[in-house]
DNA sequence: CTCATTGGTCAAGCAGCTTGACCATAGAGG
DNA sequence: CCTCTATGGTCAAGCTGCTTGACCAATGAG
């Protein structure tokens, strides 16, 4: 583990401060869009669903591969994918190469339900545009993924 | 509701792309503050319960105003903190000015663990001073600050 | 003094996740 | 071709953290 809090130049007051920003702008984030996609009418979804949409919504994905994304056991992810058949959102096709395998994909409902998530999120970033200028929003993504290249995108606490 | 994606300069791709890099941020941050406290040998707490700490530890707090911190009822706070006093990491004393109410405080036990809290988020911020360098950091702690003054600092998904 | 408000707890219920068991198919090795 | 293990998926039971609803004690304004 970290031996040296001696010779940093960083304070922990300093690490807790930026820590507590990037928590409140990953929630107000979160709040942001999911607020957004029930105003354009999709509701019955938490934003854990979100992350879901995320992973199905390019090819789509098999449970296994979904639970793996979500950070939650395969039977998690199957119940997950029960409620988004049964509110319409996805359908379980049969795997074009695995037999055993049923591959879930976003039904039109669910794409467009993609598409309000990304209304949301551009509204939201819009507003940080207003205070930031183009230029800060983008050189703060363009640090944010080189700092977090492969971070869990899922509901982690 | 916005009804202007058109005249934006942002696509949604962009704003998803740095809605994902935040969330990246945050959860890789939370997972590695979680891992350092279980590192310095506190166990059986959730990232969850970190969030409670950051309340308590300047003053203590009531039930209630923890509660309104973490976005739950009072009861489920009560029971949050019930689990901490069972672990021995807080406990209740007689409000100093209202009978009704009991002001929760850390124990020493509650304190090293924020210390250790601290510790670990200094450790992970130094990766990140180690990948942009300092004056980046700082850089992107206050544009943060600027863009999510008042966000929900605690589970929000 | 009265009484609506506020802080807190007890109790019951629910939602989302876990563990454990099980079946069907896949794919590697005789 | 036949095993036999590994893999994808589901069913069932249980637990944990949170919610709603009811209630009591103390507060503080009238």
């Amino acid at each position: 583990m970290s031996q040296g809090c001696f010779n940093a130049h960083v304070q922990n007051s300093d690490a807790m401060a930026l820590s507590a920003a990037v928590l409140a702008a990953a929630g107000g984030l979160t709040q942001r869009i999911h607020e957004g996609v029930v105003a354009r009418g999709f509701e019955g979804l938490r934003p854990a669903h979100g992350f879901a949409f995320a992973r199905l919504a390019p090819d789509g994905a098999t449970v296994t591969d979904l639970a793996a994304h979500l950070g939650m056991t395969k039977q998690a992810a199957s119940q997950l994918v029960d409620e988004l058949v049964r509110k319409g959102y996805a359908e379980r096709r049969p795997h074009p190469a695995d037999a055993r395998a049923r591959l879930v994909v976003l039904t039109e409902s669910g794409r467009a339900c993609t598409r309000a998530a990304e209304e949301a999120a551009a509204e939201a970033v819009r507003a940080w545009v207003d205070v930031l200028g183009e230029g800060e929003v983008q050189a703060l993504r363009d640090r944010l993924v080189r700092v977090a290249p492969n971070g869990p995108v899922r509901p982690a606490w």
